[in-house]
DNA sequence: TTGCGTGCAAAGTGTTTGCAGACGT
DNA sequence: ACGTCTGCAAACACTTTGCACGCAA
């Protein structure tokens, strides 16, 4: 938390209460929240502070390179960065049914990777999208209905 | 087309121009084209047909088969199945800089989704969402830049 | 003739922008 | 005191919905 304020006002940005809130909401935050989610959660502690402010947090503290984003079918969520005490980089699947997301091991597509680079000159990014399918359970659920 | 018609009409829905129309569309269309670009599209030959239409339209010809949609970065993108005349069916991978989508083999993510059925129960479905990263042409671009 | 499909308008989402005032430095 | 940040309202892009009419079957 400090850390990041450091990083923030190193790169000649002010330290403010919706920032902290903000940083604060991230470092809680257990899954993947998406920008409606932290609003909310801040809400709680720290009233009045306007979505708008938590989309241009968002965007300075990621130009900052203290938080990340992945791009989900339902919206876009996002992450405190490895370096900023966030999780580790890791490849993010989602469930089309249930929206659940999964973090998978960091490297299950560095085969993809090469073989793209190789045949395409394509350099794939693992960490901005995340895979699509069903999870366990919606499986067994869909086996059940039949 | 015909057969795209066919379907259609076999499973209880009617011919009508709007349909044919995106059905034409799509079968001309060389990329991956949007619901804007289907609609500009048609506007040229079948004047006056509604955006609002297309979705439907659209929406109908996935539920009966016949078109298939994949998640970019910058929106949904369509094009005609397999079955129905379209291209056998591919992995996507979307330029996050200049928005080019390239096509990919259809296996390059088999071993991934045999890695995550197995270790996490998670059904892969490759041609859902689109892998995002730089292309050969913008991956020279940047080294350029400096 | 029946009722599905369409055009149009309007409402919904999720995100961005313009502006005046508040506040970190 | 300066200039960045914030709250608010409004604009925005994209997609969906309600409704009355028109046309395929």
């Amino acid at each position: 938390m400090e850390a990041v304020l450091q990083t923030l006002r190193g790169r000649g940005h002010r330290i403010t209460m919706p920032r902290r809130a903000v940083i604060d909401a991230l470092s809680r935050a257990e899954g993947h929240p998406t920008v409606e989610q932290i609003t909310a959660d801040i809400a709680e502690r720290w009233p009045g502070i306007h979505l708008t402010t938590v989309y241009r947090t968002l965007e300075t503290l990621a130009e900052v390179g203290v938080v990340t984003h992945v791009h989900l079918a339902s919206g876009t969520a996002y992450h405190l960065a490895d370096s900023a005490g966030g999780m580790p980089a890791h490849v993010h699947a989602q469930c089309r049914t249930c929206h659940r997301v999964i973090d998978l091991p960091d490297d299950v597509l560095d085969d993809v990777r090469r073989r793209l680079d190789a045949s395409a000159g394509f350099r794939l990014d693992p960490h901005h999208v995340a895979l699509s399918g069903l999870c366990r359970d919606c499986v067994e659920a869909a086996v059940e209905d039949r």
